[in-house]
DNA sequence: TATTCGGGGTGATCTATGTCATTCAAAAAC
DNA sequence: GTTTTTGAATGACATAGATCACCCCGAATA
């Protein structure tokens, strides 16, 4: 199932941003332990819970990242989307991953050896520069989330999801998703049921159109002002 | 209110453990900017929002840091002790705090910009490296908060909490706390009077013992079968 | 001394949301 | 071409937990 994508890192234009920071020689040293590895919708990446060895870069398709609860509860906590890498928190702790990523359709990622990336998190400051803030951004968005789910209702966390999904996951309206329901209800914190039954609500009122896989938001501004005031 | 805990840096015995990284000439760099403040109960040391100019370590008391949302609801996501520093995401993004810090009683920190401790960062990559550690073990703090939140029922958040109270705020048992109903009530993502009620009955149930400020936990294992069970 | 005020504590409601059971359609398997 | 499986959809019901309204008490304040 391994299948390479480009000759080397060096001539890839699907490389992550923050390897641009990296010389041609450095960038040798993460294409030597480079593997690409394509993943069949459904497939676990990494399990949370597992020994972390490789630093994960998204090349195509979507990956899911989610926390795993006690009796098959689910928190997705983020996507990963070409070209993303996934940060993996354990990597500098307990060398554990605390999540788990599974592709949503079909995907292709690089691994590369989280020690190569730590030496050049050492040795080159801009890569490590950047590497910081991306970590900042994903704890923010854990606030965020961690805000969201406590204090708005299920009608705002939906209409917070819906448009998620189209300005930044998918950047259309309408939008064609592999998502299941339950995924969705997964982003936003609430049973399938409870999920569906929102969504049924927004498109009785016409703020959103729903067909199968497709999703269309009709009513931006009041969908907004549901996810405001929760 | 200005008041100078140590002549500088390089003596502090009360210094974090990540700054046992620098050496002496950039030890002197971060003392040259020190500022030692302090606070009395209930002041804020910084607030959600604002611009991020300093860097935070508590050298004295105990600080909480919450999240705001609407409608005076507050979420705390953890506290700062002697000798923590507190980490702030928004010097890695926006600039701004996305948090707001607290002192819980009368507290002491010391304010360095943030300016020198990027610095620092990009030319000490021992330094960088504990950061990341700190950074990364708060991110996975943040994945259990949520997942609890979410999954947990009151009485295994508030179990969990009165475990954390005891064994990692304040390493005794009883312990005396400053925390109010309200604050714990914070840390459990539950209201003040769903807080006294779950602690009443866990009172009744011989789990623990309350006495105003005091708290101590009878039984332990029983006490940690409920927070892991929900 | 009288009074205000903040925190702890309690009971009576109300409701948002989970749970369970069932149907239906489409896709996949045999 | 049946049969099985999987996900979407919907209704009935139960309940965890919020909200509101109130009391009590000690400390600060006038």
């Amino acid at each position: 199932m391994a299948n390479l994508l480009h000759a080397n890192c060096l001539m890839c234009r699907m490389k992550s941003d923050i390897f641009t920071t990296l010389n041609d020689s450095e960038l040798n040293r993460v294409n030597d332990c480079r593997v690409s590895i394509k993943y069949h919708q459904g497939e676990i990446i990494f399990k949370q819970g597992s020994p972390c060895h490789d630093f994960v870069c998204v090349t195509s398709g979507l990956v899911k990242l989610y926390l795993e609860g006690e009796g098959d509860r689910r928190i997705i906590i983020g996507f990963a989307r070409p070209v993303d890498y996934i940060f993996v928190p354990g990597a500098f702790s307990d060398k554990r991953h605390h999540f788990t990523a599974v592709a949503c359709e079909e995907s292709t990622a690089c691994l590369v050896e989280v020690d190569i990336i730590q030496d050049l998190l050492k040795t080159n400051q801009e890569f490590a520069s950047s590497f910081m803030t991306k970590v900042s951004e994903q704890a923010i968005g854990l606030f965020e989330q961690l805000t969201s789910f406590t204090q708005k209702h299920m009608p705002g966390r939906m209409a917070e999801v819906l448009i998620c999904l189209s300005q930044k996951i998918y950047q259309s309206n309408p939008f064609i998703t592999s998502l299941t329901r339950q995924d969705i209800a997964d982003m936003s914190g609430m049973t399938k049921e409870s999920a569906i039954r929102i969504m049924k609500t927004f498109k009785d009122e016409g703020l959103i159109l729903t067909e199968g896989n497709s999703i269309e938001i009709l009513d931006f501004s009041r969908l907004e002002t549901i996810s405001r005031n929760g």
